[in-house]
Parts: C-alpha cells; sequence; structure tokens
DNA sequence: CCGCCAATTTGATAGATATTGAAATGATGG
DNA sequence: CCATCATTTCAATATCTATCAAATTGGCGG
C-alpha cells in the first residue's frame, strides 16, 4: 500500500472533456473534414459534395468540431466558411505526450468540481429533473438525493415513495436504485440504510 | 476474436488505424486505466476493485489496449501483471502535432499503393506542388485533380477556375488539360464531363 | 415581398460498444 | 484429483452516435 501517494491532489484533469475531445478525434469522416480545412477554409456545401454525405452530416460533424473550439468560421454570403484552428487541436493533444498527465487519469476527475458540475445539470433546486444515463453521474445524483431524505432509520415503502417522488416522479426506479446500489436494504417492506447508505449521508466518502 | 476488421468497407487505408488509436483513447474508464499503468504495474483484479467495475469489463478493456499494442503483460501467478507501454502510446500520437499528418487524411480512400508515391511527390496535402512533366505522371495528377472536384456534371468556368485554383494556382493549364485529355468537353461556357471522365471518377470508388 | 439556396434541425434507423452477471477456462497448490 | 481463485468468454441489455431524408430556418437578391 506504500503505493505512490499522490504529491499533491493533482489538479484533476476534466476526463470527459478529454474524452470528448478524442471521440471526436475517432470518426473517419471527421479526420478527414479534418484534413480538408486544415489548410484551406471551405464552405459546408463543398464538404458535402467532396465527401459524398448529406449535408446534414455535414453540419453535424462541423457542430462537433466547433464544440471543442477547433474551428474558426466566417460567414461571406452566400457561403460560411470553416477553417480548423489547427493551434488548438495541437495545444489539446501536447499535455498527453506527458505522463504525468495520463497519471492524472487514475485519480479519477475532482469529485468535488465534477460532483457540482453533475448536481446543477440535473437538479433544478429541489426537483431531479432528469435521471442521468451514465454511472458515475447517477452515483452522484442518487447519493445527494438519499442524503435530502429526513433523518430516520428506516422507512415504510409508501412513506419512501413520498419522499421521494417529491424529487422526481419517477420513486419507483430510483428506491430500486438504492437497493442496488446498497444503500438501503428492504426487510418486510421496510427499508433500512445499510452502512454504505449511512456513509455517505454522514458526509463520508466510500471507497 | 476480438479486434480486427470492422465489416464497413471505405475509408482511406490508415485513417481506419488511427481512428481505433483515438476510440482506445476515448473513454473514461480507459484512460484511467491508462492513468493507472503508466507508472505501476498492475493485475486485473487489483483494476476492478480500484475502479468499483466487473471483472469482465476490466478484460474488454485491456483487450481494447493490447490489440493497440499499447500493454506490456507479465504472468506472475497467481496474477497476470499489466503496463501501460507510454512509449508506445506516445509515438503514436506525437504523428498529430505536424500539419501534414493531419492533411493526409483529406485524401479519399481511393489511391493505390502504385499511385500513391506519385502523388506524395506531387502534391502537398490539397494543393499541388508542381505539374509533372512526364506524360505518365501527369495523367496520374490529373486524374487525381478531377476526382476530388465536387460531384456535379457540368461546371460554369468561373466555379471550376475557382475550384482547380485551390489546387493549383495555373488553373488555366489544368482546366486545359482536361479538354486535351478528354476527361471533359466544353459547351458555350459549360464544361461537362465526357465519358471518359465520368467513369474516371467513378473508378475512385472501390475498397 | 417572394423565391432561392445554404445551413440547420428533426425524426428515424442501424451499427457499435460498454457494461454486467453468470458460466467457462486455466493454472496453482494441497 | 480436487478446490480455489484470477481471468476470460458469453449472452443480454442499454446507450450512443453517424447517417440520411425531409422539413425548417434565415439571409440575400430580385
Amino acid at each position: 500500500m506504500a503505493r505512490s501517494k499522490p504529491k499533491t491532489p493533482p489538479a484533476a484533469p476534466d476526463v470527459d472533456q478529454v474524452v470528448d475531445l478524442f471521440k471526436a478525434l475517432a470518426d473517419p469522416v471527421r479526420l478527414r473534414i479534418m484534413g480538408l480545412l486544415v489548410e484551406e477554409e471551405r464552405c459546408g456545401q463543398e464538404l458535402a459534395e467532396t465527401l459524398k454525405i448529406a449535408p446534414g452530416t455535414v453540419t453535424h460533424h462541423l457542430q462537433t468540431l466547433r464544440g471543442l473550439g477547433l474551428l474558426s468560421e466566417e460567414r461571406r454570403p452566400p457561403y460560411t466558411y470553416v477553417k480548423l484552428d489547427y493551434e488548438r487541436l495541437r495545444e489539446a493533444i501536447i499535455p498527453f505526450l506527458k505522463k504525468e498527465r495520463v497519471q492524472q487519469f487514475a485519480a479519477g476527475p475532482d469529485v468535488d468540481q465534477e460532483k457540482r458540475k453533475v448536481l446543477n445539470a440535473f437538479f433544478d433546486g429541489p426537483r431531479l429533473v432528469s435521471i442521468p444515463a451514465q454511472r458515475r453521474k447517477k452515483e452522484i445524483v442518487f447519493e445527494e438525493i438519499l442524503r435530502r431524505l429526513p433523518d430516520q432509520s428506516s422507512f415504510r415503502e409508501a412513506k419512501l415513495n413520498q419522499l421521494i417522488g417529491k424529487i422526481h416522479p419517477d420513486f419507483c426506479t430510483i428506491r430500486r436504485e438504492f437497493i442496488i446500489g446498497r444503500y438501503m436494504e428492504r426487510q418486510a417492506g421496510v427499508y433500512r440504510w445499510t452502512d454504505r447508505g449511512r456513509s455517505v449521508r454522514k458526509g463520508a466518502r466510500s471507497s
């Protein structure tokens, strides 16, 4: 266990952001588009014709690249010309030439920062807007929900439904997730916290 | 089984390889695994535990990385220890710091090995550096140029000039060669493909 | 004010893949 | 030969995304 101790909480990289970058690069059509735009600016139509794909598809790919700030655009009627901002691309890639950058991923996303981001995205005040699909985000959201429950050691199912229902209409799914996630146990129609559930509610980090 | 050919026929020679690389990097779990393995060797179980994922999932991700030659492994019972071969990763990424590497993707899937040499010699990405003197090379180059033109049946002269101009400043010569080589015909200021021109352009579609 | 054209948005669909639980494999030590 | 444990395989599921056709938007010129 005397493994490498993190000398400092490394300024946790946003893994999702990196994933988005590599995802953008992980498509043959997008690579070709980037190749076409690295030196010359071109309009969407020209790309569609050259690559023999539908206009909508071009828009889709350009939006992906745009979202990463990899494009510079200029409207010059009747076309909108786009060009690859190659410097941005290079800057995005360079960090991975250092071992340290890769190593940082081991720590996982910065918990506090990411938590805040996720909670803001899925909660609208007291209510849960939607249930996240991603495993990690789901965990963050569920742990927030169970923290908001009253300080009781056990709940009857109907009561629990009612309490969760105030947060999100689909209380069944959420209640079930509590069991799946081992936050709670059900015995004879009564729900009780597990050790894990209790420690999360106290604010302790499960590990 | 695992790795190997995607059943999709298209795409350029090495593009698929590059796509596979970036796809491998485009997953949060894999990034974390890489982070854990960049300095320390670890066994699969340890990874599963640390990341709180099923053993099968670990195997899956390791196979992905293994397929790209990014892992070094050593069996030491009862565990099999894996470590990230960081040098391989770095070598795989470095080329993209050069514009030229990205430009190469612009070229369509359709250039067979033989022609590739000539095209590399005379093309600098999207641009034609110089016009070959040798008859045979000239043909290869011109046919490449006309393949890069948009998929239209006819062009007004101004538009054609503009399109060719992006490839080489002397669009007049090239445009004239299109006529001389019977790739195109001119009628009333409008340029149309001949049968020969059409068949050459169609020949571009192959795998 | 109208029509054209590039660009975007909108469903809808198909293919890929990450994930899990459970079963199979394989090697090891008694 | 057996029991154990790490790893792999398998089957099923869910999510994601690239793609297209078609409808919509928006700007520009007549």
